[in-house]
DNA sequence: TTCATCACG
DNA sequence: ACGTACGTGATGAAA
């Protein structure tokens, strides 16, 4: 045998079983692939990437892609039903197979398929002939190859997705599964195998098998001892199947001595046929690849990926004035690494116009006359991305920007917000457009990301990031308009962005002294129940630990066991209540895990995040959620607590920034469901908010069949409540039953009962998921628009939430419309009453000011009339108000 | 980085 | 029969 060559290498792809994961991880853009002639393309693109990045990452000098021949082999001969209840192929991948081949000779990678045996048989015979040659890595997504592992083969199996590989070295095995390479046939020989639908022994799957293999090693030797094992069911599963068995290792073990009319030397890559790969991609429509083709010049040279030149030079005080003189649409851009705006400094800016780019890394230049006069004049317009990221970066430097009439970033989020990036570069892809690189690509990530070095480098990203938003501004303006949502984007969104800047710079006061003051007193509690809590235990642990925990209560005190999770015992809230009566030391750890959550997120939290103006400055993340909500980072403003009264009191921390102001919030009464008594027309319903009931307690009144608001008893409400919640979450009875504690069948009944009362929303929630299911989305009352790729799948899990967020969107996001109407108008208003109240938070339902004292009485009207007239339904909007010394107090 | 947990609407 | 409420973010532990 020669000696192993390590500057050698041999790559062997299992064609089939990685065409099959390629096309299931684009299944649900399966119609976003297609070419020019309709064909789909899905399984191509994705294998061809993962084909890009195996030879990046491997660095192969031998590669050969094994393919099954046909639907018969040797195996079949052995067993009539081998593969028998395997599916057929998806039409709409067998359509792409033919053109694996032409990919892989444009690639000068070696193919190879043989009449009879299966890909596997071809990738065990050649790593076997590799054995000594070179090292050999074999990569599926089938876990049989791993018994092909050795100390010269390394398989890697593909998981779910594409790109999460494990890796299996003989090692590997032997830790994960206890197992040599030789014995996973074993395994399969007795657990058999569903998808290959080969049989192995009754009641034997992987745990058992495992057992018996620690036990005996083979199956031979298993089967030579059978008769000393002591009488069980297993045992007589084992006899009876002696035969399944046999024939079960049999068809998974691998041929490595398959009649290969191939060669290891036929293996070697060869150069890459540019030109064929090029008609490839053409072909397939696969604009992204080709756009990342390297260039070869006519030296031969390879250079990156050709990118359209672009002519940019730095901005100095002597060509600035030549630079703005005309006026004209420009495009801005202004970067820093990080994401928190409102502390980090920007690393450089650019901007210019299709003729002419000019960058900067000198800041001072944003406040020259000239500079700051073309920012703020509301005559000259400018194409930003991310419009309130940019307002807050300008206001910081000193030079305030105006008249931001185009927002890439926003204008993308609303015609679709499934793909949505915060990456410039990332997104112009999703429009097609390559000539700009993305950050990670030049910055870099985690510890190494950083300007670069070369000034120049970073001129030309941020000019051809300024670009990019000058050049895709009317394909995107165009698609909003196809979509009727030109009046989101200018009278919703884009006046938002500049609002929520005003809010996020503006901030809210918070009093640290009072925050420490509970830090303290929060940490006296803790160390005493956590002294309890180790008494009850009988020994010091992590409380903080759920693994911990859990070996306390349920191995250690031996509490039942509720619930478990996929990593062991579950020992949440609902878990733990239920054994509140089983022992002291349960109540202990409920009120621990309520401090130390307290302690934790809310005290220590927020004091990591107070600026030096004894403020927070939240940023609310606009084009995150699939609802159209806001969200909110940084810290996180929507959730400080309320619920319970010790954790209610963090909001005493919240005060005004001046003395002698308040704080002053109102919100939105059950505006989820009064969109839903709107949107499904419901009479009932309507009815019912017009007079002003408690709609809670009517529903009780309509499933209950109660004829007086009298007979509602305080549970009947809770339970009415819970039913128009889940009618918002989109219902099921199994969660209406877990929700309020009921059997499923009353759950049902309630279901049926709320129906039937309340006809017209049973008509709407039908209507709305045929409509998805027909559009492929859903929309609000402003045309916001949510896109449900799984509303036709054929995996239930997938499909049922499709459904239900069909219902819920609309709602949800409606809601979300109104309020974001609300703050703009509110935002106008505060300025032509010429008040000093500022708004400074938003949360889902709710506006939350500070004003001085004098003012409240003028906002105790103003708000809730602003509010309620946001939009005009056909049920009327009720706002509540309340104000005090600090947000506790307003409530 | 991922998971479990828990805070909010 | 399937296994579920809708939308978020921060933390500490463990991998």
């Amino acid at each position: 045998m020669s000696q192993t060559d390590q500057t050698k290498k041999l790559l062997l792809l299992d064609g089939n079983s990685l065409a099959f994961r390629a096309f299931f991880a684009l299944h649900n853009s399966l119609d976003k692939f297609t070419n020019q002639e309709g064909l789909h393309t899905n399984a191509l693109y994705t294998f061809s990437n993962m084909l890009d990045n195996l030879l990046a990452s491997e660095q192969p000098t031998n590669v050969l892609v094994a393919f099954d021949a046909g639907k018969t082999t040797f195996r079949t001969k052995m067993f009539d039903d081998y593969k028998g209840t395997r599916s057929k192929t998806p039409a709409e991948l067998s359509e792409q197979m033919p053109y694996f081949s032409t990919l892989l000779d444009a690639y000068g990678i070696a193919h190879y398929q043989l009449a009879d045996y299966e890909a596997d048989d071809i990738i065990g015979t050649l790593a076997k002939e590799a054995a000594g040659e070179m090292p050999v890595v074999v990569v599926t997504g089938d876990r049989d190859l791993t018994q092909l592992t050795s100390a010269n083969t390394t398989v890697k199996v593909n998981r779910k997705g594409v790109n999460d590989v494990e890796a299996y070295t003989p090692e590997y095995l032997q830790e994960k599964l206890g197992l040599v390479p030789d014995q996973i046939i074993d395994m399969k020989g007795l657990m058999g195998d569903t998808s290959d639908n080969y049989p192995g022994v009754t009641k034997v799957g992987e745990k058992t098998a495992l057992k018996l293999l620690t036990e005996y090693g083979s199956v031979e030797n298993l089967y030579e001892h059978v008769d000393e094992m002591k009488q069980s069911k297993l045992k007589e599963n084992l006899i009876n199947d002696k035969a399944q068995a046999f024939l079960s290792k049999k068809l998974a073990t691998i041929n490595v001595n398959a009649p290969l009319t191939v060669s290891l030397a036929d293996t070697e890559r060869k150069p890459v046929d540019e030109a064929a790969l090029v008609q490839f991609y053409q072909q397939m429509n696969f604009k992204s690849k080709l756009a990342k083709l390297p260039q070869t010049g006519t030296d031969g040279e390879v250079t990156a990926p050709a990118m359209i030149a672009i002519s940019f030079t730095e901005l100095t005080a002597a060509n600035l004035a030549a630079a703005l003189a005309k006026k004209m649409r420009r495009s801005f851009v202004i970067d820093i690494l990080g994401d928190n705006y409102h502390v980090e400094m920007p690393i450089g800016f650019a901007f210019g116009t299709d003729e002419q780019w000019y960058y900067s890394t000198d800041l001072g230049l944003l406040t020259t006359p000239t500079l700051k006069d073309w920012l703020q004049d509301p005559e000259q317009e400018k194409d930003v991305f991310d419009s309130k990221k940019t307002m807050v970066l300008m206001e910081r430097l000193g030079a305030p920007i105006k008249a931001m009439t185009f927002d890439l970033l926003l204008a993308s989020y609303l015609l679709d917000t499934n793909d949505n990036s915060n990456d410039l570069g990332i997104l112009a892809q999703q429009y097609d457009y390559f000539d700009v690189q993305t950050d990670l690509e030049v910055y870099g990530k985690g510890a190494k990301r950083a300007a670069p070095t070369d000034v120049a480098v970073l001129g030309e990203h941020l000019a051809r990031k300024a670009r990019a938003i000058y050049q895709l501004r009317s394909e995107l303006l165009k698609q909003l308009q196809e979509n009727d949502q030109d009046q989101l984007y200018d009278e919703i969104e884009a006046p938002l962005a500049i609002v929520l800047a005003q809010m996020e710079l503006a901030g809210i006061t918070v009093d640290s002294q009072r925050l420490k003051q509970m830090q303290a007193d929060f940490s006296k509690t803790l160390s005493e129940i956590e002294a309890l809590i180790y008494e009850d235990a009988g020994h010091e642990f992590n409380i903080n630990s759920p693994k911990q925990l859990g070996t306390v209560l349920f191995d250690e005190l031996n509490l039942p066991i509720i619930k478990k999770n996929k990593t062991g015992y579950s020992t949440s809230v609902e878990v733990l209540e239920q054994l509140q009566s089983a022992h002291p030391i349960v109540q202990r750890i409920l009120t621990y895990r309520q401090i130390s959550k307290l302690q934790s997120t809310y005290i220590k939290g927020l004091l990591k995040v107070i600026h030096p103006d004894h403020k927070v400055h939240t940023r609310y993340l606009q084009t995150l959620t699939q609802t159209g909500r806001l969200s909110s980072v940084d810290p996180n403003l929507q959730n400080i607590p309320v619920r319970l009264p010790e954790g209610r009191k963090i909001r005493q921390a919240f005060v005004p920034s001046h003395p002698d102001w308040e704080i002053f919030s109102s919100d939105y009464s059950q505006v989820e469901l009064r969109v839903l008594a709107h949107v499904s027309g419901d009479k009932s319903m309507q009815e019912a908010f017009k007079s002003g009931y408690d709609i809670h307690a009517h529903t009780a009144m309509k499933i209950f069949g109660l004829s007086d608001p009298s007979e509602v008893t305080p549970d009947m409400r809770r339970q009415a409540k819970a039913t128009n919640f889940g009618i918002v979450y989109g219902i099921s009875d199994y969660g209406l039953s877990k929700n309020i504690g009921i059997s499923r069948q009353q759950a049902a009944a309630f279901i049926a009962a709320y129906f039937e009362q309340y006809p017209d929303v049973k008509t709407y929630i039908d209507n709305i998921v045929a409509l998805a299911r027909q559009q492929g989305y859903v929309e609000t009352i402003m045309h916001r628009r949510r896109y449900l790729p799984d509303i036709n799948s054929k995996n239930f899990n997938l499909r049922s939430f499709a459904e239900r967020t069909a219902m819920n969107t609309p709602i949800q996001g409606s809601a979300a419309d109104i309020i974001k109407v609300a703050m703009i108008n509110m935002q106008k208003r505060l300025q032509t009453e010429n008040l000093q109240a500022k708004m400074l938070l938003q949360v889902h339902d709710e506006l939350i000011f500070e004003a001085p004292t004098t003012e409240i009485p003028i906002l105790e009207k103003l708000v809730p009339s602003v509010m309620d007239s946001a939009v005009s339904l056909d049920v009327p909007l009720i706002v509540e108000s309340a104000h005090g010394k600090t947000w506790y107090d307003a409530k």
